[in-house]
DNA sequence: TATGCGGATCGAATCGTTTCGATCCGAGCC
DNA sequence: GGCTCGGATCGAAACGATTCGATCCGCATA
């Protein structure tokens, strides 16, 4: 009655009449074993009800647990909540999947205080073969420093240089900068900058030099940068979040000030999206009264008959080439990094300015 | 120089001069040791930078993982850009976070076939205590089979009953006719109805009744009874999809027609939102024209000024719940089964019809 | 008939822990 | 001083598989 326990590959062995290394090999594909032994092997396992080799077992004797971790670095409920995220995360997803590893979702900073050491202790102690930082890491980063004592390789996404780990990025710097000389060369000179958030404080506002040198974010940094590449905007404005109530939020008081810009360059398409909606809510024309464009090439079908201005980055190919680069490292090949292209795609959003009609 | 092996419990306690059931003693909190050997087991792990217990070892002695396969039943792209998917999923991973347990990412159905039996490989073969279906299991499924073979337990969100496993669901049946009967109440007869997809077939158009009873998603079943529990609709529309601009293409047809319904109940907020777009884009006023709601509850600030009228239900609690489902479920405990509550909150897009004034 | 060979099978070691029962030791008590 | 008691420590046995070297068997060859 007490035979709730599942089965063993020992009973199964003991039934099937062999070994239990035969046994083994009957469900590894390519050891050396006669069609009959393996016959009595499944035949036996299917009489027992034994579904197949247990994965902790093999797991401890392989030393692989083909699992691989994934820091999303924040609430589930922000992060997804994002396309561009769920998009490089669908990529990574399908790219591991195909290669037999399963995602191990980590949110990471627990709770609020991420300035804390603090780090989520399923990095302590959930079993994984490589962790993956998908949106970077800061600083002297706590999570990185907890994988690197578990002896855990970690692949990077987007972010500072970290030694022996390979980096995915994209271009944004030059992305950002060539569509800003997009607004610049229709003629604008007055460019407001609405920014991606630039740590994890909810702050917003506008953003002077002081604050401008404490982003510790690399693609926010990047974009930063991008722009500076090529004019000081007029403003820039720190954002509560990266939304498209954000976006919408920020753009309606700088597009309510007295000297109102010519154009507003966003770091992310939702944030333009959110301006977009701004100045239809405050009757301004697009691009007529005012230019608007962002970064990330996402389909806002709902924006139409508006089509936004923005760079489009490759983003289920940054997560399939992170993917890459973790099953790149599991076979013992050296780090390797890479870095994606972008692309400018000028869409209804942006025009000459009025004065220059 | 081949000292890249990683350290182990044997290693320590030797050096620390004490068994090795002694150093796993100055791990595990809860054991009998004195402060002396721990302290001295701590310093020789630091010494030889140990990491703490490996989890494999861990795990296969315990039988536990501390592993939840999660099964999102479609491609991760398509599922987390519904917020109702990713709210649900926030509180669970919240809950299961909390208990120490991690979240293993199962798209479920590879490919596009998901008529096929074929079963995710992860299911086959990751290591994990238990199993959720978030999105409830389909007659005959092949996945909740896989997990009872392997003789781990399950636990499903938003179903049919499955013998021996607790269900988290959500009252959308009577929340369903509650937004209907406020239509009605408030003059309507002539209502459409804009369903989520009936299968994951990406089938768009008027439904029949042969079609309706194809729909094999519970959610989709119970929204469509809901609606009839009160008045049927003089239009059933399929959309492609449960996204924003699906539903907008649903309503432009729907609103362009010869009779056009007084009003439109939608299965989502974000096929209603789309609706609502549609209805803009037409030129028809909301909710004089014709009157929206939609169902979840979401926060959709973009819409502004506009307020949907919905049916708020408790996302976030659902997952939360499902959460402490599964934790009952390892600590032994009988499984017990929840239905979540509903409240319909009324917006500005719902009111009498243009006739009735 | 003896020898050699190759493929199938087997036994035992191993992966790194936890846990359980046994041992050991010092303190307290009579 | 002998005895008991209890807490700290230890050894060994699991947990469930894979893998490697050794054995075994049958067949072909000399």
């Amino acid at each position: 009655m007490s035979a709730s326990a599942r089965p063993t590959l020992a009973l199964v062995a003991e039934r099937a009449g062999v070994a239990i290394s035969t046994a083994s090999l009957a469900f590894t594909a390519n050891g050396p074993i006669s069609e009959a032994s393996r016959n009595r092997v499944l035949a036996a396992a299917r009489e027992l009800d034994y579904a197949g080799p247990n994965p902790l077992g093999r797991q401890l004797r392989s030393g692989r647990s083909g699992i691989v971790g994934v820091v999303i670095g924040d609430q589930l409920k922000r992060s997804f909540r994002d396309p561009v995220a769920v998009q490089v995360l669908d990529g990574l997803v399908s790219t591991l999947g195909a290669a037999g590893l399963g995602v191990l979702l980590i949110p990471g900073i627990p709770g609020v205080d991420a300035d804390s050491r603090a780090v989520d202790p399923l990095i302590e102690s959930a079993a994984m073969d490589v962790g993956v930082l998908v949106w970077g890491v800061r600083t002297d980063d706590p999570t990185l420093a907890a994988f690197e004592r578990r002896g855990v390789p970690v692949v990077v996404g987007e972010g500072r240089e970290v030694p022996g780990a390979p980096i995915v990025s994209i271009a944004d710097r030059r992305g950002t900068a060539d569509v800003v000389r997009h607004l610049t060369s229709l003629g604008h000179s007055a460019i407001a900058e609405i920014a991606l958030p630039l740590d994890h404080t909810r702050r917003s506002g506008p953003v002077d030099a002081a604050r401008l040198a404490q982003s510790d974010r690399t693609p926010t940094s990047n974009r930063l940068a991008g722009v500076r590449d090529v004019v000081e905007p007029v403003i820039t404005w720190e954002p509560a979040g990266p939304l498209v109530e954000h976006g919408k939020e920020a753009a309606i008081t700088i597009l309510s000030g007295d000297d109102r810009p010519t154009a507003i360059v966003a770091h992310s398409d939702l944030l333009a999206a959110g301006a977009l909606l701004a100045a239809q809510e405050l009757g301004l024309k697009v691009p007529e009264d005012v230019s608007i464009a962002g970064f990330d090439g996402l389909d806002l079908p709902w924006l139409a008959p508006a089509v936004l201005t923005t760079v489009r980055q490759p983003l289920a190919e940054k997560g399939a080439k992170i993917g890459e680069a973790v099953v790149n490292l599991l076979a013992g090949n050296a780090p390797e990094s890479v870095e994606l292209d972008v692309e400018l795609v000028v869409g209804t959003t942006t025009g000459p300015p009025r004065e220059a009609v």
